[in-house]
RNA sequence: GGGCAAUUAGCUCAGUUGGUUAGAGCGUCUCGUUUACACCGAGAAGGUCGUAGGUUCGAAUCCUACAUUGCCCACCA
């Protein structure tokens, strides 16, 4: 009578589809009264993009805490979405259109948005099916996409009005310049790589100049030295002379702390156009700014005779005629932290350009207040640190780019700006007339905004803002954000500040950060190194709730952890269990039409048997430690508890007593209180498994069923129980020692105390059946065997009971504490102490006598 | 340069506010198909909790230092 084993596939499809055709994913369609919301904004993934297992920790959390809340009866909201991922999604496109040969400036900016919007057309389904294949219980019918018109127009607005409340201003700066992507990029967009290179010394008249840029030599427009510098504190403030690689140059000296006296030689460089901090030394001193780097990263015309040269070439060749002309001391090999475009990897270039800025020191005040205060809780606590760290630092965000997918700025100029100065507009629309000159003619601002500008509004826009809908007035702020640390900075701490902006409010009251999904070797996956891995394949292969499972057990917020493919297969081997402890029940319940049978020592089934209760107390107890840690947010403990629960005593122990002592009802109770528990974590099995005993009406689904409550705390049975599962454990013990075969019953003399002995002989029954012992004759028989506990004479095992919390151990542990509880006593008995301490101390002295007596109750009970 | 994390069984990792004998999965060894499940059951072996100090009646847990590994931030040209 062997049953099949689980098969998700062809089960976990028609269930998604009942859900999600029910329309309870839609709080609107509830049952019930439901008072209290609860909601969640799917951080929207690349609208392009694959599923990797990093969403799928994320859509996990997601979802587990959303059907924990809907089946506590709350209004549970999860709203999923896209992102246009500005620069991910045009590199994307570019590359293949490349592939054809096709370059987006021949066919221009309206062909190329086309192709991105054909793209987006073909494929936006995609990863939305994807995040549905996980089990998603997310509102389909509220699905944004970040540059829906809606949500373009929440981001105009926002523009709009940081622009006239001076938030957003344009300006001339030190920019990020990626030469292959044409655009500028935020300090977050540019990763600093440890590359191998060379320090080269170079000879500036009377100083040794130590520089890893040669090429950036011809920019230089001033050298500086530390004020404190005695070796150079003679040519601080004076103009020197001296001959370069191409003829004669003369440049000022000045004293900036910036520069490291210990460094090279003590003596920099300067060039404001390409070096951040010479740029800021620049600013200091009012130095002049040479650009001899251009945006298609070849040398400028400033560059005289290497103009046009690509950067690297300009290097070797400034590097040969400082050689030359004996102007290069020497050359050291040197690690420096190069630069890199994030999305596309080619090397940045540090240049000045005009690009629109967002103030952020304004913004992030509040921000941290709501962090400080509690307001934002972050999961785990540490990266409180960090985010005060970066807020505390914050630099002004560079939020245009020169890309054509993404919001284009909604900012105007008058067509006569040039001759005018007229003032530039922001608007949704173009603007009638211009207010300087008159003008009825405007072009809007070419460049696009940086793709988290409009994630920024995300947890708001796509409730309806900036309309005060009642969305937004029932679900905003949401309860959790959930993310991976690694965008804490880009997005979390960037919608904090721009939702305490714009609602007044904080985006979510909780951050849960999830570890990062290693590689079997402890690597980052990553897309563009093809170690990114498509759950889906791995989820036909063993299951939706096994995947999910690995991705949530064993793990905790803001650790890392690998994954392996043993680890899920373990789960499915648990989801498994769990679909055989189904069988039993189906068809122990078909049993019980018939007469029940009587079997091992003639205990009814009609009566409550000891294991009946104890299978109650820990079911209830389930019910608390579930229900405590998913409230915590702690997702593992709960999932671990149910799973060490479903295998190691409802299966190992209850399903097993069952064939000797059936209590149908007892045992469906079980297993529908943990159907219920563990239906957020493993969704498709647990729903599947409901399905055969409930049917397919849509409300009696098991997703919308209520959460179980706990009835009782007791734990008189399960202590009871304890010694049973001891005693059938320790026979089993002896028995494999001894080599006695499964099949062959013992006789087994007790002997311990008259309330153990009477424990034993009352659940006789179940003991004998699961130890494959019988107690010959009577329990009196211990009289006649009162040497050689534990050993056995002419076939007979006596079994001495000892009670194991008498330990040295133990004993010794709960002398410390009495000597402990003595000495707190002694203290609060003292007349002087009572007298003369505060009483706040006294009080806590108190506690932790009540404290230690308490554990010194449970120590020896 | 600043900061964070990790270090627990052969491997991958849990370990709530300090408290009985530090847990799980995989792997290993022995036994086993007794009417849910071999994606199984029973039993076993395996740990000075990175090192050295400290606090405490009691430390994997709190404190200090150190070591190793990984990561984040940062303007050493």
């Amino acid at each position: 009578m062997a049953s099949e084993a689980y098969n998700p596939l062809g089960v976990e499809q028609p269930i998604y589809k009942r859900w999600e055709a029910s329309g309870y994913f839609n709080p609107d369609n509830l049952p019930g009264k439901r008072t209290n919301a609860f909601s969640i904004a799917m951080p929207p993934p690349n609208v392009t993009g694959e599923l990797h297992l990093g969403h799928a920790v994320g859509v996990s959390v997601q979802d587990i805490l959303t059907r924990f809340h809907r089946m506590l009866g709350e209004k549970a909201l999860w709203v999923p979405g896209t992102d246009h991922a500005g620069i991910a999604t045009q590199i994307m496109v570019e590359r293949l259109l490349q592939k054809e040969g096709i370059s987006r400036h021949e066919i221009g900016r309206e062909t190329f948005l086309k192709h991105v919007w054909a793209w987006k057309q073909k494929h936006g389904d995609r990863i939305t099916d994807q995040v549905r294949a996980l089990g998603a219980s997310c509102d389909w019918s509220r699905e944004h996409f970040t540059m829906d018109p809606a949500l373009t127009l929440a981001v105009q607005k926002a523009f709009i009005q940081l622009f006239d409340e001076g938030l957003i201003y344009r300006g001339e700066r030190l920019i990020h310049w990626c030469s292959r992507c044409q655009t500028a990029l935020s300090d977050l967009e540019v990763k600093h790589v440890q590359e191998a290179g060379h320090l080269y010394y170079l000879t500036y008249g009377p100083f040794t100049v130590a520089t890893t840029r040669p090429e950036t030599k011809v920019g230089d427009t001033a050298l500086a030295v530390h004020p404190t510098d005695k070796r150079y504190a003679k040519y601080i403030g004076k103009k020197i002379t001296f001959a370069t690689e191409t003829g004669e140059l003369t440049l000022p000296v000045v004293a900036d702390k910036l520069v490291d006296p210990k460094f090279g030689t003590g003596v920099v460089k300067v060039t404001p156009a390409h070096d951040p901090a010479d740029w800021e030394m620049g600013e200091r001193h009012h130095l002049e700014i040479k650009q001899v780097i251009g945006e298609d990263n070849r040398m400028t015309k400033l560059a005289g005779k290497y103009a046009g040269m690509l950067v690297t070439e300009a290097r070797d060749s400034i590097v040969a005629d400082l050689q030359a002309k004996g102007l290069l001391v020497k050359t050291e090999p040197h690690t420096a932290n190069v630069p890199h475009c994030e999305r596309c990897n080619s090397v940045v270039q540090p240049l000045l350009s005009k690009q629109w800025f967002m103030s952020m020191q304004p913004l992030a005040k509040p921000a941290i207040t709501a962090v400080k205060s509690g307001k934002i809780q972050l999961i785990p606590k540490r990266f409180d640190k960090v985010y005060f760290h970066w807020m505390h630092n914050i630099r002004d965000w560079c939020i245009s780019r020169q890309l054509w997918w993404g919001h284009q700025i909604p900012v105007w100029y008058c067509r006569n700006e040039m001759d005018k100065d007229c003032k530039p507009v922001a608007s949704v629309t173009e603007p009638k007339k211009c207010a300087t000159c008159k003008g009825v003619h405007f072009v809007q601002d070419q460049d696009t905004l940086d793709t988290w500008f409009s994630s920024g509004l995300w947890t708001f826009s796509t409730l309806g803002w900036p309309k005060n809908t009642k969305d937004l007035q029932t679900f905003h702020p949401t309860n959790v954000m959930e993310t991976g640390w690694d965008i804490l900075f880009f997005w979390v701490a960037r919608m904090i500040m721009l939702s305490l902006k714009f609602t007044k409010q904080v985006p979510f009251k909780t951050v849960y950060i999830h570890g990062l999904v290693l590689d079997k070797h402890g690597k980052k996956m990553s897309k563009s190194k093809g170690t990114g891995i498509d759950p889906l394949p791995m989820a036909e292969k063993y299951g939706t709730d096994a995947i999910r499972l690995s991705l949530i057990l064993g793990t905790t917020p803001g650790q890392d952890f690998r994954l392996s493919e043993e680890k899920i297969a373990g789960y499915r081997n648990f989801i498994n269990k769990l679909w055989n402890i189904g069988n039993f029940v189906e068809r122990q319940e078909s049993l019980q039409r018939t007469p029940p049978p009587v079997r091992g020592g003639g205990q009814g089934g009609s009566r409550i048997s000891l294991a009946d209760k104890w299978i109650r107390e820990r079911t209830n107890w389930l019910i608390t430690e579930v229900t405590k840690n998913l409230q915590r947010n702690k997702l593992s403990e709960a999932g671990q508890a149910l799973y060490d629960f479903v295998w190691h005593e409802l299966a190992d122990w209850y399903v097993e007593i069952q064939k000797i002592q059936p209590n149908t009802v007892l045992l469906i109770e079980a297993y529908e209180t943990v159907l219920k528990l563990l239906h957020p974590f493993a969704p498709f099995v647990t729903e599947a498994l409901w399905e055969k005993r409930h049917g397919k009406a849509n409300e009696d689904m098991l997703m919308i069923q209520a959460w179980p409550k706990a009835k009782t705390q007791k734990t008189i049975a399960t202590k009871e129980f304890q010694i049973i599962q001891d005693a059938v454990t320790q026979m089993r013990n002896i028995r494999a020692i001894k080599k006695i075969p499964p099949h062959i019953i013992e006789p087994v003399v007790l002997k311990g105390s008259m309330k153990i002995k009477s424990l034993f002989v009352q659940h006789a029954g179940t003991f004998q059946a699961l130890a494959r012992v019988i107690f010959p004759e009577k329990i009196e028989a211990e009289r006649q065997t009162s040497s050689k506990p534990d050993g056995h004479i002419s076939g007979v095992n006596f079994f001495f009971l000892a009670v194991k919390r008498d330990t040295a151990e133990v004993q010794k542990g709960a002398a410390s504490l009495q000597q402990y509880i003595q000495a707190l006593e002694r203290k609060l008995a003292n007349q002087a102490f009572a007298k003369n301490a505060p009483t706040s101390v006294v009080a806590g002295e108190q506690k932790k006598l009540d404290e230690a007596k308490a554990k010194l109750r449970q120590l020896t009970s």
